[in-house]
Order: C-alpha cells, then sequence, then structure tokens
RNA sequence: GUCCCGUUCGUCUAGAGGCCCAGGACACCAGCCUUUCACGUUGGGAACACGGGUUCGAAUCCCGUACGGGACGCCA
C-alpha cells in the first residue's frame, strides 16, 4: 500500500508555523516511505474562506518546498459527493433526520451546562417517527452513532487512546442547507482521496473519534492517525501574533532562510539521538512518527535564529547575493549597479558568516554600495575623530601606491603598523571606520581589495577631512 | 462542568529498568583564537513536577495529586 498524506488548511487566514510544520510532518513522512503529499483546501466556509487566504497559502508551502504531489482539491467542489454519503447512510439506517432548530439545540445545551452536565444533543430525533415531523423545518441529517461500548483510535504518536460512547453525542453530517459538516466532509474526503496516514494537530484529538463513528457507518477502514502536539508561544499558551511572527511569509519577510526554518520546525516537536542540522535529504532520511513527542512545544525565537546562521553560511554566495540586492533596492542613497554588485559578491564569504538574517545581511553589505558622503555610526566616528586620525592620514599614500590584492594590502597594513609601532588593530579598526562607517565588516583587507583603489582613498580622504578641518 | 492528552536544564530535546549522581543543541557566563565583530574552540552554571507503589535496581512500569494544554457548534 503506498503511503498517501495530505495536508488540509482552511484558508481563512494566513499560513502559520503550526500548519507549515503540519504540512511539513506530513510531507517528509509521505517521502520517507516512498508515498504522496496531497493538499486540500477546507473552503466550505465560504463566508470565511477567502481567495487571498488560498493564494497565502499556496506560495508559503512552495517557498518551503512542500509542495504537493497533485493538484489541491477544493473541498467546497465536493458538495454532492459529501450529500450523497449522507444520503446513503440515512437510507443504511446509520443516520437520520433532526428537526431540532438551532435554538433549540442551544436551549438544550444551556440547560445541560446549568445542570451541570456536558452539553450534548440528547438524541431526540434518533428513533422518533419521522412522520411527526414538524412542517416547514429542513432537517439536518445526524450519525445513528453507538450509544454502547467505546471508540478506540490508535493513534501513532498519542498511543490507543478510547473514549465511552455514551460520552459522545450523534454529530451532524449534513445541515439543514445540505452543505456537510467539517467533520463528515474530511471523513469522505479522505477517504475518496485514499489517505492512509492523517496527521494533523492534537486539536483534532476528540475529534478523531467521532470521525471514526462515521468511517464505521461507512464501513470504510479509518486511516492510520497521528496527531501531533501544537505549537505555543514562549510562555506557553497558544500562538499568537501578540509573540512575535506567526505566519510563514512573515518569517521570509524577516529574512529567514526556508531550509532554516524546515530545520527548526523538524526539530520541534520532533528529535532524532543528537541530531541538530538536518537538510531536505537527511530530514526524509531520519523523520518518522516514532520520534514526535506528545507534549506542546514552544516556540524559541533565538534558535531558529541560530539555525538561520548556519544555513546562511551555507547557502550558495550568488544565492544570497540576489537576495542582498532585493532587499537594497529600494533604499535610498544607494547606487547598486554592476560595480557594487561585483563588490558585495566578493565580500559574500565574509559577509555571510557575520549576519544571522537577509535582513542583517542586507545591511551589512549596504556600505558597499553606499553614495558619499558614507553614514557614520557614532563609535565609527567617535574613532576617527581620536589621533587614529594621523595614521590614517599617513597610511594614505602607502595605499595610494598598493597593489589591491588582499594579500598585498595585509602586507602593507602589516608593515605599516610594525614601521609606527602599533598593533595591526589600531589600525584596521578606523581604516574600517573610514571605509565602511562601522565597527564591523569583513576582514579589513578584503574590504580594501573590494572597494578598490579609486573608492578607498576617495572614502579615507573623505572621513578625514572633517577632521582636518576641525 | 464533562471527556481526552501531556509534564527531563530558561527553551528544543536524548533517554524505551541497570550504560544516567541524566547526554546534545539554543540562550547565558568565562577562557582561548582573532585585525574588530562573528565563526571556531575549551570550560561553567542549569532538569527527571510531587507523593506513593512494583523491582535487587526507575527519568524509564503502575496508581494518585498538582499544574498545563486540547475538545465539547447546523466553525474549521
Amino acid at each position: 500500500m503506498t503511503v498517501r498524506t495530505r495536508f488540509a488548511p482552511s484558508p481563512t487566514g494566513l499560513l502559520h508555523i503550526g500548519g507549515a510544520r503540519t504540512a511539513l510532518f506530513n510531507f517528509l513522512f509521505a517521502r520517507h516511505h516512498g508515498g504522496r503529499f496531497l493538499l486540500r483546501i477546507e473552503d466550505t466556509d465560504r463566508a470565511r474562506s477567502t481567495a487571498e487566504a488560498t493564494s497565502v497559502i499556496l506560495e508559503g508551502l512552495a517557498w518551503l518546498g512542500l509542495e504537493p504531489d497533485e493538484p489541491p482539491l477544493y473541498q467546497s467542489t465536493r458538495a454532492a459527493r459529501h450529500a450523497a454519503v449522507a444520503q446513503a447512510m440515512l437510507e443504511a439506517g446509520t443516520a437520520y433526520r433532526c428537526y431540532c432548530t438551532p435554538a433549540e439545540l442551544q436551549a438544550m445545551r444551556e440547560r445541560a451546562l446549568a445542570q451541570g452536565r456536558p452539553p450534548r444533543y440528547d438524541g431526540s430525533w434518533r428513533d422518533r417517527d419521522p412522520a411527526e415531523a414538524p412542517p416547514g423545518i429542513a432537517p439536518a441529517i445526524r450519525l445513528k452513532a453507538p450509544r454502547e461500548g467505546e471508540t478506540v483510535v490508535s493513534d501513532l504518536v498519542q498511543g490507543e487512546v478510547r473514549v465511552a460512547n455514551a460520552e459522545l453525542d450523534d454529530l451532524i453530517l449534513l445541515r439543514s442547507d445540505a452543505t456537510p459538516t467539517y467533520l463528515h466532509a474530511v471523513v469522505v474526503d479522505d477517504h475518496d482521496m485514499a489517505i492512509t496516514h492523517v496527521i494533523r494537530g492534537d486539536d483534532h484529538l476528540t475529534n478523531t473519534f467521532r470521525q471514526v463513528q462515521i468511517y464505521r457507518a461507512m464501513g470504510w477502514e479509518p486511516p492510520a492517525f497521528a496527531h501531533i502536539p501544537l505549537i505555543h508561544g514562549a510562555d506557553g499558551t497558544k500562538l499568537s501574533k501578540r509573540h512575535g511572527a506567526v505566519s510563514v511569509l512573515e518569517f521570509r519577510e524577516q529574512g529567514y532562510l526556508p531550509e532554516a526554518l524546515c530545520n527548526y520546525l523538524l526539530r520541534l516537536g520532533w528529535g532524532h539521538g543528537d541530531a541538530e542540522i538536518l537538510d531536505r535529504a537527511e530530514a526524509i532520511a531520519l523523520f518518522d512518527l516514532t520520534g514526535v513527542g506528545r507534549a506542546a512545544s514552544r516556540m524559541d525565537y533565538a534558535k531558529l535564529t541560530h539555525l538561520n546562521a548556519v544555513w546562511l553560511r551555507r547557502a550558495e554566495d550568488a544565492r544570497l547575493t540576489e537576495e542582498v540586492r532585493r532587499r537594497l533596492a529600494p533604499l535610498p542613497h544607494l547606487r547598486l549597479d554592476a560595480a557594487a554588485m561585483a563588490r558585495i559578491a566578493s565580500l559574500m564569504p565574509g559577509l555571510k558568516e557575520r549576519a544571522r538574517t537577509l535582513e542583517e545581511l542586507a545591511d551589512s553589505a549596504s556600505f558597499l554600495a553606499h553614495t558619499l558622503p558614507l553614514p557614520m555610526e557614532e563609535k565609527a566616528r567617535a574613532l576617527l575623530a581620536g589621533p587614529a586620525a594621523g595614521l590614517l592620514a599617513r597610511l594614505a599614500p602607502l595605499l595610494a601606491g598598493a597593489a589591491f590584492t588582499p594579500e598585498a594590502l595585509a602586507a602593507v597594513l602589516h608593515d605599516f603598523a610594525a614601521a609606527e609601532g602599533r598593533k595591526l588593530g589600531e589600525i584596521a579598526q578606523p581604516l574600517r571606520a573610514a571605509l565602511t562607517g562601522r565597527l564591523v565588516s569583513p576582514g579589513i583587507d578584503a574590504v580594501l581589495a573590494a572597494l578598490g583603489r579609486e573608492e578607498s582613498l576617495l572614502r579615507l580622504r573623505a572621513a578625514l577631512v572633517p577632521v582636518a578641518a576641525g
């Protein structure tokens, strides 16, 4: 039997990282077992579903490299099939028409709650003669669920979970307007799509009992279930916007790499020995449901950022250069011409070691494309205002005559430091300040070489002018 | 309220009766390296929720308690 999994989001909002992780686990599980990963858009709630939300989900999945193996199935296109199955259950006697109005049900719930009983449908139409049906009321179709015994779910993550059938009431399959409820539509679709493993958030665990009852009523074999724990915010409560970024596209915006986010999400709630850094191929090879924990895990942005730094260092320079260009393009006072891009590309090895996100990377590369005057960090300005200025003034002519290769420049700086009786850092730091406007950058010889003689001397003199004048 | 699930360093986790006076990673602190920063590297502090059992032996099995989460809709 070929493994078939699915991710089934409802397009009512963003693709948040909880959903992304669910998709990732489904994808990885399918790939690990040589199966297929499918996507179903649960858009039966027409009022809340939007095309925008659907495209956000598709875009997020594509960015994460979690594209489905078949075109997505839109649940709303399957209403006729859902109704037909409910009808078949009606005829088979495993379902019945219920004429209670929403108001009556509401009152029923409130009464039960007031008496300290669980709020459940009392089954009043279960065995009632349909001839007693009140006129003018369209019935809903309810499952005639077993009242005795228990329903058992053998969950691949949670283990064997059971509940007494007496705890469950007769759920609605088809609303009075003939549209399917979520519980019913999911079962019919998973069955028709030949889904073998349903991997989803454990907020669905208790729904599963009722879904299993539907499978049983139809004589269908239920798929295997795996309910994975939810992701919480740093404070342990349900993840929401106030915890920081939650939308997948938001992470992209902030400069996170998809492979880093996937790596992080994989390790959140799943472990395999001491393995921490995993690429897609390794994840597919190692992932299995047995490694999934049962407790909710908290979102840790610091760890995500660290993983992002790791993946940033591993990323191709050309790709990062393009990402930097895209992020720098809208900014003022930058000239992203071929020369500037060549500088950025040549310094990328040193740049990417010092950044944790694409945002930081772009920021740290901006000096290479900046038009003069160069913006100065306060500390850089202070350094240039000190005695270092004299050193740089004496250094300038030496640089003017030097070959602009990192090796030759390093030699010039070393010799100069020796001649001045200074430590190299005492030369390099002010020079860095003059050339970059900052105190942190790739190696100073590499920076000089990347900028080239003309630009380097231009920046050096520009930095010294105010000092000389003051 | 009822039902279901969970609980190992601050966080993510390893651990499936002796290998654990509990290992790794992030974060934190200190040293080294370094041309600053970062990387790297070395070291440090830091946890089996609590109480009972079972066993020669329990983080691991059982039962309670506490705390947390989830579900109880003609929402998904």
